[in-house]
DNA sequence: CGCGGTTTTGAAAGCGCTTTCAGATAGCCA
DNA sequence: TGGCTATCTGAAAGCGCTTTCAAAACCGCG
């Protein structure tokens, strides 16, 4: 009887594991867990034997054995309020750039400006064995950060600054006033502002009460028919413009929560027979791609996601790995200047 | 000496596992998974205790434990040349809705319209260990497939059709046609394309042969000067407008491979001076959200993305529960008349 | 109260990897 | 060549679940 041995080269039924690599390297699977782990200490012709028995029979070590052993998952999670947005796409996206590096894997999940859903989404993720956790904003259910802190992983906040937890951001309510002291800076005094819903989302009312004090400061105030509020989105900015005429003093400038609700407005005030800058100046928020091509060009705040989320990365990365970190880094965003933007044409602003 | 029970409430030093949750409860690990997971026959006292002792001790499953007793992963992956492109972004966000729905999630990457990337990337994922995959196209590495196929899970293809693989997607060609027909029943006859990168995009590709065999088919043809080849963006629209013009004999109409392009071509456009859709009707693809408010609103092939990522889920999710599937699904895409066409100014197209 | 047939239950065997620990080898010098 | 380190290597013990299998508990009925 012919005694083959047992490795033969017919593909096996199901996929190889390391014990299939380590018969046919003639090694043990500790070995060949060692190599493929690049870990030193193996003698390099069994190293190349087992490289090649792997090579040879495609195998690809099983994810979810490894991290029941490791105890790393490899991968962090992050739960944005909407991934369709753009400045969160964009953050995702960067994030996703530097955890590669690491071989770390982003789970992303949408939590729709909802205090609850993002619970739902945040144990969804950590029950999936996350090493690390990405939010947005410093408003959240109060049972979350419970839950991170038990499950004993980082967390980093993003997009907006906080003195409770660890984050990377930007102060919203600085940045907003920066641009209600440029308007005031050009003459403007009646100053309008379109935000987003700003239910549970503190970088909406953070740039609304930045805007407010900027003009406190200057004796000016928010009128409450300036102050509006409006779900997301080009429709919505016509809608929300649209809304603040109606209250019957037209402001001269107005602030927007993104450069879609600008455009928006924009929109609706030339259907009106408004010119932009001429009789209304407007600033957005973000620097979508859109903007400079607009007509005027918009005038808008600036952003930095990319980098954000750069550094909310390397931030969860380091964390993993036991790197110190820093608590709180600041990502400043920028105002750019086009030309939405003038001095009032009446001179009273 | 006091005898204490070992399941103290004190926090234990790690987080709770299996057994854990079967001490307190007064069962076996065996019981504590067949109550967690639902299945039946368990007496409902003892399925009580375990709900309250999991619930006390705040136990959540490790998830590598659980898929590698099961196999199944209980995540998905996706790749896509470009996570920040609006129509890939619906998608992935559409295919997660349908996999959250049956507990699954979802896992993007980024291949920036490479195959080596996207390779790399795919190969990543199945490292680990998803349960199936979501590509973009039908153009893919040549290993890309044998590595799919080895690993054994269900993979499905979208925005195009393919008569090789398991596919959701539409006809590019023949929208792009419909698009090209209907400029020249309005009587255009010097129509033009300006495309993203078509290297290894069989969608952009498709959408040039489309549009140039419509034309044939009416005697006309797609003039060299006026196929155009650009990187994506608004940017990228003026300056391939802009390569058109320059090739002496300008078009009466253009279709663009997005409303992003064409938003540049029709900014261009007007620069020169010419009136959309007086001198220059366009066509736009995807209908983007600012595609209704741009001056004129955008004509536009509206690609239904969100329809896309929820038959390509529910294809997934259908084969890795081992249920029967649709090899083939066709979404249809849909002309969207708006203002940016119109029949030539001067009659002869 | 005993019996055959259901339900319920728990012990134990994996799932496929990493890692410890002790034994086997190799290397070196006297 | 022998003895002593310094390297390598493999057996085996987990990691924390699920699931099989056989035993235990329960049930209704004669």
């Amino acid at each position: 009887m012919l005694d083959l041995p047992d490795d033969i080269l017919e593909p096996l039924g199901r996929s190889p594991v390391a014990r299939d690599v380590a018969r046919r390297a003639g090694v043990s699977t500790a070995t060949v867990s060692r190599v493929l782990n690049g870990s030193a200490g193996v003698r390099a012709d069994k190293r190349e034997a087992v490289m090649r028995a792997a090579q040879d029979l495609g195998f690809v070590a099983n994810g979810a054995a490894r991290a029941l052993s490791t105890r790393r998952f490899m991968a962090v999670g992050a739960v944005v309020p909407n991934i369709e947005n753009e400045a969160f796409v964009r953050v995702l996206s960067s994030v996703q750039d530097r955890l590669r590096q690491a071989d770390y894997t982003l789970i992303a999940a949408n939590a729709g400006y909802d205090l609850d859903d993002e619970l739902r989404e945040a144990t969804f993720l950590l029950e999936r064995g996350i090493d690390g956790l990405m939010l947005v904003g410093d408003i959240h259910h109060p049972d979350l950060h419970a839950r991170i802190a038990r499950s004993g992983i980082p967390m980093v906040q993003t997009f907006s600054l906080s003195r409770e937890h660890p984050c990377v951001g930007f102060d919203n309510a600085g940045s907003a006033a920066r641009a209600a002291n440029y308007l005031m800076d050009l003459g403007h005094r009646r100053i309008g502002v379109i935000s987003g819903l700003r239910k549970d989302n503190d970088r909406g009312g953070a740039r609304v009460t930045g805007i407010a004090q900027a003009l406190a400061a200057r004796g000016l105030r928010l009128a409450p028919e300036h102050d509006i509020e409006i779900s997301y989105g080009i429709g919505g900015g016509r809608d929300g413009f649209r809304q603040m005429l109606a209250g019957g003093s037209p402001p001269s400038a107005i602030i927007c929560g993104t450069d879609q609700i600008a455009f928006g407005a924009m929109i609706e005030a030339r259907a009106r027979g408004l010119s932009v800058p001429g009789d209304l100046s407007v600033i957005g928020h973000n620097d979508s791609d859109f903007s400079p091509f607009l007509d005027p060009p918009l005038t808008t705040i600036r952003i930095h996601s990319a980098e954000i989320g750069h550094a909310a990365g390397d931030h969860l990365i380091a964390r993993i790995q036991g790197r110190p970190v820093v608590r709180l880094t600041e990502i400043d965003a920028e105002l750019i200047l086009r030309a939405s933007t003038a001095p009032p044409r009446h001179g009273d602003g």
